[in-house]
Parts: structure tokens; C-alpha cells; sequence
RNA sequence: GCGCGGGUGGCUUAGUCGGUUAGAGCACCCGGCUGAUAACCGGGAGGUCGCAGGUUCAAGUCCUGCCUCGCGCACCA
């Protein structure tokens, strides 16, 4: 068994340092799991960072919260394996190798050659890779970066195949379309997060449209901000809940007209009724009013009778109802062109309007919309789509029939822009494949019903909000870099999706033999654009079938994870099946929609199971202003300028102490430091304290063990409350409250450990000589010191580490936690355990609520003790002859510490309360209230100020008394017993144990020469021991003293004697009153005397 | 627009069932204590508890509306 040796003085950055090479070179990373080996297992689940940017300081703090959790678990007995991950595919890897090889189109990219892109991305997914394996180590995140999981590798590719062919089979992919931001300047659609970067203001024309119905003379009047749609109208919708009004124009309009358009008297337009006002600019009357519904089905000509086919559609060109249209803008209605608008189209297709693309992929409107318009850039075409709208009636042969503009308007709205080419985007109907979640979501609302989440509103709220309005999954992207999507089709739609290498070796084999040429298919082909592109399969029916050109979305590849991570089903069995699904999860809350979600959705589409057991939602992080952390702004952290300064510990307790982890946290630099500077040199402080008496005296913590109930009431104490703080400890983090937990901890270790139990301790280890008394409160740091280090282990585990190895031999990461180790038991599992058996392995001093109590009541008396000093200008080292408690429980066991605390001579319990002590009478209004009603503030005061409480309180006992007309009963009134005015006294009212306790504390504040004599030898000693501190004298050092007193009280021999045995003085002179100091004699000043000394 | 979470001294925050003096820490000032400490103790200054109403004998706490910050969703016809 160690010995401790003594410490030295803190270097939080060297201590880590040194620390990362031994456990790197002890492995005790991988030997904190092997000693668990046949344990219950604890299922950890990395989402998987992508190395493609530098790690900051958010990163740092999920992993804090990844890391302490599995350590945590793993010190409770679990065996916690922890695979790392890297994400590796997807739209910022391409972006990131575009702009460094300028290549800022589809057509740039193929010109370069798909391939060699390829590569290049493949290569750029590990620019930072170094970065974060350093910041991960620094931090002490033990994870396995040795064996990742790395989406881009076959294995992983083969298990997303595989998935998505079980989808498949499963009848969940489909083939459909969707309306994208689409930029036709560099040929692709944008994912939502790209859209979000190109928000721009801008104002466009916007046009109010006639429709004129055909069976009628009126038009229907509709709004658009994009005019270029127009040609692609195939319907109207309008709400069938609103009122819309049948209008006729009354009167020309006036001079202020503005822009193209207009009406002519007698005109009937319909729109909404609300919106009259602000959309018509004639005066008009109102013919009618009808709900919406009335409108539905009414057919209208189109404006541009060229531009689409009606083909076989029955509704095109008719009015259509759509609960989604309200009347906060426009007229009311609105303009539908099924390929241009996500409502648009899903309202068209439920509809049955012709999809027909009136704009190529170009951004031009293809031949046969219009003669005018044909082969144009849709976005110049806004005045000639106008122009013609507004031509004077009957003016243009073919197009519209003209006449058609009621009005324009300069709208100033955002509009998506493209953030590379600053090119407004077009919503666009493309091709898309889709995984059909609508089909199962009342599983997903299920499965998300067990998932225990933290904090729960992130699962019932925004979670759960989002799976109740569940879309399909468009998972394709037509980009280059990312798991192909593994669909071949032929001409005529049939298709073929493939789960495996195997299998696509197969169906090249098949396809050869049936004559289609092909490269080969080694077991090793690279699952990646363009190899696989270049495979040709065969249908069923004999017809070649080629890839469906797309990618996957890479939240795809992460919503794989729990099985591709274990190329599941093709290897490792056991370790899926024992891992699935897995029991914890931690992201930041801006995953709900990414990981959480996908992970959820792929294991309910494929497994039909939940993926997860236990997810921790992180909030976000912010900077010191409270403002996001982004690059654009400059106000990164750089977790490194911590590691470096305050160390990973502080940086790590910092995080988890600064707020719950699902609050958004302010990061402020100064608050790591504050942190190392409480709980980290704080602890240290205490560790040196004892360690270094411990090497000094030879300390064996096996040997000469004293039993708890032998050791003093502070002994005792400090252990009580190390039993009750460690188990609220361990409670709050059950319950996620990681911060709460650590709160508490920091401020035990600070006032109960440090300034209490340390401050009174020290004397007793001062004792040369061996004795009991020294040896109980050894023992006693030391167990105190052993289990914080325990706690504090998850969270920060560098110091606690070199204590907890110093004190015990060991390391605190193979130690077991001490509130019991469920882990190891027989039959537990991550979710269950006997709690009664898991307690028994706990290891805790004995608790004792009530010595706990009496020492809270000690320490307020002490501060009383100051606070009367102040009051009474009497200086805290000019002792009292005499302090009475009056009042409360038995303190005589530590009238002592009091006495010394209170620097009085003696203390002396005064049983006569009335000698120091008066009553006050205090409302109870929780009881008064209900009687006295809206008297109840006069009758309170009137108990408050009532002259003589005494009687008052007598009489309230004896069956109540008559206040104000309210009759005042025992229980109405709460008697606090304060201190009598005139005399140094403070009261504490402190609640022990349902009691409510009054007491008081009085000291005697006549001097006497004797007094006087002790307060002026303790302020010499004071002084002489600063000055020994200031030349840097070794404790044991002895020196000379000489002492000059001006003014003084006469010192007492033995008081003299004193202050040589304090200040280790081997000759020890009090010269005479009146004699000469030295010149180079220190002095100072206290009460009026003047006082010089020398120390040599 | 909808949803969620915030708004408490200069800063970071606690505040339970509504109960009468809103509690800490940092920073500041004064005093004290100290041979482990960058610590600690006592006191001071600093608060319209986002704003406005309402319920109540009593509101930081409950209700309504609004403002504001963050996040998300939807919309942007």
C-alpha cells in the first residue's frame, strides 16, 4: 500500500501532461474496460464528427458530457466500450474541395473528371483529423480513435446498402419528385442549410392577376412574387374557409395610379374579403360574398394556352381548395404552377394538375411556352411577362388574352440566393428518391415515447413536434461524394436495388452473361461515384439498367451508425445483437432534426425498433456577449488557450458547473479561470495540507486504522457530510443534473472541507508527536480525499487521478464508485439492477444528520461572533473573557473549537433565557390569512408591534387573544426569540430538523489587564509570522526576536513565552517601554500602541 | 406566423406549494482572519425580478397581453 508522498506546488498543465503519457503508456484507458470485461454492458454511441473542420470549443464541451457519463458508468461496474467515429461524406467535404480547386459547377466537376474529385474529397475528410485527435486527448475524451467507425469505408457503405435494400423490399423507397432551391448557374439543388446561407433582401416586381372564368364574366384575381411562374399556371387555390367578395369597379381609378395593369369600369374581380383593401385600388361595389368552397371547381382560361399540356387532366385550370391559404398577404388566392412551389406541387398532385416543366434545367423557358419568352432566363423576363399581361385588350394574337394585370407592386421580401454564384434560386420539381417515414410514424411517435431524454421537453416538444408532422425522407442528392444510391433502373422504370458487394457481383456476372459489357467487380471495388456508375445490370425483362445517378444524404450514413459501425449483418453478430439498440446518445439540440432524427428513422424502417435508449440534448454554445460562436463573427473560442492556461480539469468543471447542459451556456473565459482557481487550487490545497504531513510522518492509511466512532465530532462531521453530498451527488446525476451535483461538490470542498474541517484541523496535525487525535484526522482527509477524488474522477480526470495514485497506489479510473457498483452485480443490466444489492457495494462513512445540524449551528455562531466584534469595534485578536450561548442544542462538545473560534477565554451555557434573550412575535400568515381575510396585514402588524409580546403571547396560548377582531390562536403566530437590545449579542435562527431554533450569542467585551496582555501577544505573533513567511523561512526554522512595545498594555510573562514557542524564536528579548527600536525594525500600529520588532 | 426555452444588481446565477427583508459567486469599497490557499470571514454599495394589466389579504412565483434574446418549425403564393 502508497504511502502519500508530499506534493508540491501546483502546475495544472504539467500535471496533465505527465499524466497523459502514463496513462498512455500504462493503457489505462483500456484497462478501466478490461476490468469490467464480464460486466454488465453500458452501450455508447459516438455520432460521428467530421474531421473536415477544426474542433472548437463546443466540441469540447459534448464530449465533456460524452466522456463523464461513460466513465461515470464505467466506474459503477458497467462495461462501457467506446468506438470512435468519423463522418466523412456529404455537401461540406464537396464544398470544401471546390473552392480550393475553383470548380464551381456540376459541369466544372466532370470536366476535372469525377474521380480525381473523388479522391480529392476522400483525402480533404482528414485535413483537421490530427487536430482532433490532439484536442480529443488533451481533454481526456477515452474513446477508441484506433478503430472507428469511418462512413466512407466499403464495410460501412456495404451495411447503408444493406439498409436501404431492406427499405426497399420493404416497398419504403420510392422514386418521386421535389421541389428544391435550385441554382441553374451551377446545376444543383441546395439542402435547406445551404439555402439559409444565401438569404438575401430584395425587392422584385410582384403582380396581381385577373383569371377570368369561363362560364362567367368575373376573374379571379391571385397574387405572385414571381412572375416567371406564371406561364407554368395550372391552378387556383383558395381556402375554403374564407370569405372571398365578388367586386365590380365603379369608377376609373385616379391620377395616382402607379405602374402597369388596370381595370375598366364594370369590372368584376374576386378575391378575399379581408384584402380588399389592400389589394384594390378602384373604388368598388360588393356583389356577393360566398365561402371559398363556392369557388372550388369553377374553371378559368389559362394565361398562357401553349405553355402546358393539359394531357389527360380533368382539374387543370380549375380552382382547387387548399387549407394552407390564408389571408395574410396577396388576395387571397393563390397561383398554383405544380413544378415552381412545395405546396404547389403536393397540392397538384393530390389534385391531378398536369406536371409539366414550363423551365429547363437551365433556368430558360423551353420552346412552345411562349414565342416572347422561349429559351429566355426566366428571371429577365419579368417586364415581358408583365408587358403582355397588361397589353391593351385583344392587342396580341397568341399568349395571353391580355388585359390580365390588375396591378404590380415592388415587393421587398428574403429570397434564397445562391452563396456561391449570388444567383437567385429557383424552387424546381426535380427528381428524388424517397423513404416513405409517413408510412411509419405512429411507430416513431412510439418509440420516441420510451426514449428517456434529457431534458424531456426536447423529446415531448420539438422531437416529438417534428415526428407528428413527419414527411418522406428525401434522401437522394445529386452530387458526387457520398454513399451511392444502390438503385439501378432501366428505360422503362423497372428497378433493382442492391444490398450487398456480393450481390452487385452477382448481377454484373448475370448482366455479363447476358451480353452487357462490363469493368470487373473485384471483392475490394471501391463502393464509390464513379466506379460504380460504370456497372450496367439487367432487368428482368433482358434491358440494361444503370445507377440512378445519386448520392445519399450523408445524415444517412450517421442514421447507420448503431449497426454499419459493426459492418452489420455481414460480421460481428454478437456485438450488434448485444448493442442494439444502444443506451446512450449525447448531441447538441441542433441534431434533433439532423442525428437523433435519422438514427431513429433508419432503425425503425430497417429494425423496426428505437435506436436509442437515453439521449442527452445539449443546448448551444455561446460566447461571453451571449451571441453565437461562429467563424464570421470572430468570437471562437480556441479550447487550446484554456487547455494551456486553467488546464483541461477547470475547462471541463467549468462547462459542466456553468449551467444544465441543455441550457445554451454562455462561455466566458474568466469563469474557467475562477473555476481552477476554487475548486482546482482548492482541492490541491487540501490534498497538500495533507499529504505533506502524511510523508512527513510516515502515514500509512492501512495501518494504525482508528474507527469512526473513535475519531472527534469534527472528524465525524466531515465525513457525514461527505456521505450526504455524495449521495446528492450521485442522485443529481441520475437525473441529468450534472451541474447541480458539481456545484454542491465545489462548495463542500471549498467552505465545509477547506475553511472548516482544514482551518480547524490544522493544529492537530501540527502535534510532533504521535497521538491519536493526529492520526483520526489523517485517516479522516484522507477518506474525505479519496472519495471526492472518486466523484470528481468523470467529470475532471487529471488532478484527482495524481491524488487519488499518490494517496492510494492506484488509479481513480479503475476505482469503483462509491455509491455502489450495479455494474458488477449478477444480472444486472444498463436500465436495471437490484438497488438494494448495488447499495451494499457502496462505500460510505457513517451519516449523521444531526451532528450535521449542530455543526451548521457552530459555524453560524462563530460568524455571530464576528459580526458583534464589528458591531462593538472590538478587534477580532483581543480575546473576551466570556461568551454565553443562550439557547438551542448541547454544543459543550465543541464549546472548545467555539471558544477558540470566538477567541474567548471561556463559554458558558446560560440557562436563564430571559436574561439575554426577548421575544418578538411573527404572523404565520399561511394560518392567519383564511381568518382575518383582508385584514390580515393589520392584524400582522399589529402582532409585530404589539408593546408587550410577552403578555400578548400568554394570553394567544391560553385559548387565543382578540387582535383586531380576529380571534389569534397558538398556531397563527410564530415566536422568534432575538437577543435583548443593549448588550454584544446576535441571534441565528436556523431550522434543524422541523425545529425552529433561536440563539444566542453574548459576549463580555470589558477588558481586563490580562486580556489585554493575551490580544496584544497574539497580534506580535501574527506580525512575526508574516515576516517569517516574507523571508521564506522553513516551518522548523527558528529565529531571534526583539520586540519594542510604545503605548502597550504590560505583557505577562507567560504571554511572552508564548510568543516565542508561536514564532519559533530560539532567543526571544521584550525590551522595556522606552527603549529605542533599531532603525531597521519593523512596526505597526494596534488600539493606540505602537509596537517595533526585529526577526533574525 | 406557430412551438420550445430564456430575460432576476456591472457580469454569472439560486429562488420549492404564492407567504411579507429576493439568496449566492465574480468585480468594487471598508474592516478582519491566515505559516496550505490565487483562499476565507464580517460589513458596505449595487435590484422598477423585461414591460403592462389581472387574480389574491399577499406575486420573482399564477393568468392575459406585449417587448426582447436564443433555438426550431412553417411561410416567403
Amino acid at each position: 500500500m502508497a504511502q502519500p508522498s508530499s506534493a508540491g506546488e501546483l502546475n495544472a498543465v504539467d500535471l496533465e501532461t505527465a499524466l497523459l503519457e502514463q496513462w498512455g503508456s500504462e493503457k489505462t484507458f483500456q484497462s478501466s474496460i478490461d476490468g469490467r470485461r464480464n460486466n454488465a454492458p453500458f452501450i455508447f454511441l459516438e455520432g460521428p464528427p467530421t474531421a473536415n473542420g477544426k474542433p472548437g470549443i463546443h466540441h469540447v464541451v459534448a464530449r465533456t458530457f460524452k466522456d463523464l457519463v461513460c466513465r461515470w458508468k464505467t466506474m459503477e461496474g458497467f462495461l462501457v466500450e467506446r468506438k470512435g467515429g468519423w463522418d466523412t461524406h456529404g455537401l461540406p467535404v464537396e464544398i470544401e474541395v471546390q473552392k480550393r480547386l475553383d470548380l464551381m459547377s456540376n459541369e466544372a466537376i466532370e470536366a476535372f473528371g469525377m474521380a480525381e474529385f473523388n479522391q480529392a474529397c476522400r483525402e480533404s475528410v482528414w485535413t483537421y483529423e490530427a487536430a482532433w485527435r490532439e484536442m480529443t486527448e488533451r481533454m481526456a475524451y477515452w474513446v477508441d480513435l484506433d478503430n472507428p467507425y469511418v462512413t466512407l469505408h466499403n464495410d460501412y457503405v456495404e451495411s447503408a446498402w444493406w439498409a436501404l435494400k431492406q427499405m426497399f423490399d420493404k416497398g419504403l423507397l420510392y422514386r418521386g419528385h421535389k421541389v428544391l432551391p435550385y441554382c441553374p448557374q451551377t446545376g444543383t439543388s441546395y439542402s435547406s442549410h445551404e439555402v439559409a446561407l444565401g438569404y438575401k433582401e430584395v425587392e422584385e416586381p410582384s403582380v396581381y392577376v385577373k383569371f377570368k372564368l369561363t362560364d362567367d364574366d368575373a376573374s379571379v384575381l391571385a397574387w405572385t412574387t414571381t412572375p416567371w411562374t406564371l406561364p407554368g399556371n395550372v391552378g387556383l387555390a383558395v381556402g375554403p374557409d374564407v370569405t372571398y367578395a365578388r367586386c365590380r369597379i365603379k369608377e376609373a381609378a385616379g391620377e395616382a395610379w402607379k405602374g402597369a395593369g388596370g381595370a375598366e369600369v364594370g369590372e368584376e374581380v374576386i378575391l378575399a374579403k379581408e384584402l380588399m383593401k389592400e389589394v384594390l385600388r378602384h373604388h368598388v361595389e360588393v356583389i356577393e360574398e360566398f365561402p371559398g368552397s363556392d369557388l372550388v371547381g369553377r374553371s378559368y382560361e389559362p394565361l398562357f394556352p401553349e405553355a402546358v399540356p393539359r394531357g389527360d387532366s380533368t382539374t387543370a385550370w380549375t380552382v382547387l381548395a387548399a387549407d394552407w391559404v390564408t389571408t395574410t398577404d396577396g388576395t387571397g388566392v393563390v397561383h398554383t404552377a405544380v413544378m415552381y412551389g412545395e405546396d404547389d406541387y403536393n397540392l397538384g398532385m393530390e389534385a391531378g394538375l398536369p406536371a409539366h416543366h414550363t423551365v429547363g434545367m437551365d433556368g430558360a423557358f423551353v420552346e412552345g411556352t411562349h414565342p416572347q419568352l422561349d429559351g429566355k432566363y426566366v428571371k429577365s423576363c419579368d417586364e415581358t411577362i408583365i408587358a403582355l399581361l397588361s397589353a391593351p385588350k385583344g392587342s396580341n394574337g397568341k399568349g395571353p388574352e391580355s388585359g390580365l394585370l390588375y396591378r404590380e407592386k415592388d415587393y421587398l421580401h428574403d429570397y434564397p440566393h445562391c452563396w456561391r454564384t449570388d444567383h437567385p434560386l429557383l424552387y424546381y420539381a426535380m427528381d428524388s428518391w424517397f423513404v416513405r417515414m409517413t408510412a411509419v410514424k405512429e411507430n416513431l411517435l412510439k418509440f420516441n415515447d420510451q426514449v428517456e431524454w434529457a431534458p424531456d421537453w426536447v423529446g415531448e416538444g420539438r422531437f416529438g413536434e417534428w415526428l407528428r408532422n413527419v414527411k418522406d425522407w428525401a434522401i437522394s442528392r445529386e452530387r458526387y461524394w457520398g454513399t451511392p444510391l444502390p438503385v439501378w433502373r432501366s428505360e422503362s422504370g423497372e428497378m433493382k436495388c442492391v444490398g450487398s458487394i456480393q450481390e452487385l457481383q452477382d448481377e454484373v456476372a448475370k448482366a455479363v452473361a447476358a451480353g452487357f459489357e462490363n469493368p470487373d467487380c473485384p471483392d475490394d471495388v471501391d463502393l464509390h461515384r464513379p466506379v460504380v456508375d460504370g456497372y450496367t445490370l439487367v432487368s428482368q425483362s433482358g434491358e440494361p439498367m444503370k445507377r440512378e445517378p445519386f448520392v445519399m444524404d450523408c445524415w444517412f450514413d450517421s442514421g447507420c451508425a448503431p449497426f454499419a459501425q459493426w459492418h452489420h449483418p455481414f460480421d460481428n453478430e454478437a456485438t450488434f445483437n448485444a448493442s442494439f439498440p444502444v443506451d446512450y446518445i449525447c448531441e447538441g439540440v441542433d441534431q434533433t432534426r439532423g442525428w437523433f432524427y435519422t438514427l431513429l428513422a433508419v432503425s425503425a424502417t430497417v429494425f423496426d425498433n428505437m435506436a436509442y435508449k437515453r439521449c442527452l440534448s445539449l443546448g448551444l454554445i455561446l460566447d461571453a456577449e451571449g451571441k453565437k460562436m461562429s467563424k464570421s463573427r470572430g468570437n471562437i473560442v480556441d479550447p487550446w488557450d484554456h487547455f494551456n492556461r486553467e488546464g483541461a480539469d477547470a475547462t471541463r468543471w467549468y462547462m459542466v458547473t456553468a449551467g444544465a447542459p441543455w441550457n445554451p451556456m454562455k462561455f466566458d473565459p474568466n469563469g474557467v479561470r475562477e473555476t481552477y482557481a476554487k475548486m482546482f487550487l482548492t482541492t490541491w490545497n487540501v490534498y497538500k495540507f495533507h499529504a505533506d504531513y502524511a510523508a512527513l510522518d510516515g502515514f500509512d492509511p492501512e495501518a494504525q486504522h482508528v474507527p469512526v466512532e473513535q475519531r472527534s465530532a469534527l472528524d465525524r462531521w466531515v465525513l457525514s457530510r461527505l456521505h450526504t453530498v455524495a449521495k446528492a451527488y450521485h442522485d443529481n446525476f441520475t437525473n441529468w443534473q450534472f451541474h447541480k451535483a458539481c456545484r454542491d461538490l465545489e462548495d463542500f470542498m471549498v467552505n465545509d472541507v477547506s475553511n472548516w474541517y482544514v482551518r480547524r484541523s490544522r493544529r492537530r496535525l501540527w502535534d510532533e508527536a504521535d497521538s491519536n487525535d493526529k492520526l483520526s484526522c489523517q485517516h479522516t482527509l484522507h477518506e474525505v480525499l479519496e472519495t471526492v477524488c472518486k466523484l470528481v474522477a468523470p467529470v475532471s480526470p487529471f488532478m484527482v487521478d495524481h491524488i487519488h495514485r499518490n494517496l492510494t497506489g492506484v488509479s481513480v479510473h479503475t476505482a469503483d464508485w462509491p455509491l455502489g457498483v450495479p455494474g458488477s452485480l449478477e444480472g444486472a443490466t444498463a436500465d436495471a439492477w437490484d438497488e438494494e444489492a448495488a447499495m451494499a457495494t457502496a462505500i460510505l462513512p457513517p451519516q449523521d444528520l444531526g451532528l450535521e445540524d449542530t455543526m451548521t449551528l457552530v459555524r453560524e455562531l462563530a460568524e455571530a461572533g464576528r459580526r458583534i466584534r464589528i458591531d462593538g469595534a472590538r478587534r477580532q485578536r483581543l480575546p473576551c473573557a466570556q461568551g454565553w450561548i443562550v439557547a438551542g442544542p448541547d454544543l459543550s462538545a465543541f464549546h472548545d473549537l467555539l471558544a477558540e473560534e470566538l477567541n474567548v477565554e471561556s463559554i458558558r451555557v446560560e440557562d436563564d433565557l430571559d436574561r439575554f434573550q426577548q421575544i418578538e412575535l411573527a404572523p404565520n400568515f399561511r394560518a392567519l390569512a383564511p381568518k382575518a381575510r383582508a385584514e390580515v396585514n393589520n392584524v400582522a402588524n399589529a402582532i409585530r408591534t404589539a408593546e408587550d409580546p410577552v403578555a400578548l403571547l400568554a394570553s394567544i396560548n391560553d385559548g387565543g387573544a382578540e387582535v383586531l377582531g380576529v380571534l389569534v390562536e397558538s398556531g397563527d403566530v410564530e415566536v422568534k426569540r432575538v437577543e435583548r437590545e443593549g448588550f454584544a449579542a446576535q441571534t441565528v435562527e436556523l431550522e434543524t430538523q422541523g425545529e425552529q431554533l433561536h440563539v444566542s450569542l453574548v459576549l463580555d467585551m470589558n477588558d481586563t489587564p490580562a486580556l489585554l496582555s493575551k490580544g496584544m501577544a497574539r497580534d506580535i505573533v501574527r506580525r512575526v509570522q508574516a515576516k517569517r513567511k516574507d523571508l521564506n523561512l522553513e516551518i522548523e526554522a527558528t529565529i531571534d526576536l526583539e520586540v519594542w512595545l510604545k503605548n502597550a498594555p504590560d505583557m505577562q510573562a507567560e504571554d511572552e513565552t508564548w510568543v516565542a514557542t508561536e514564532t519559533r524564536s530560539a532567543g526571544c528579548i521584550f525590551h522595556p517601554e522606552g527603549a529605542n527600536p533599531p532603525a531597521d525594525a519593523e512596526h505597526f500600529e494596534v488600539d493606540g500602541a505602537t509596537v517595533h520588532f526585529t526577526v533574525k
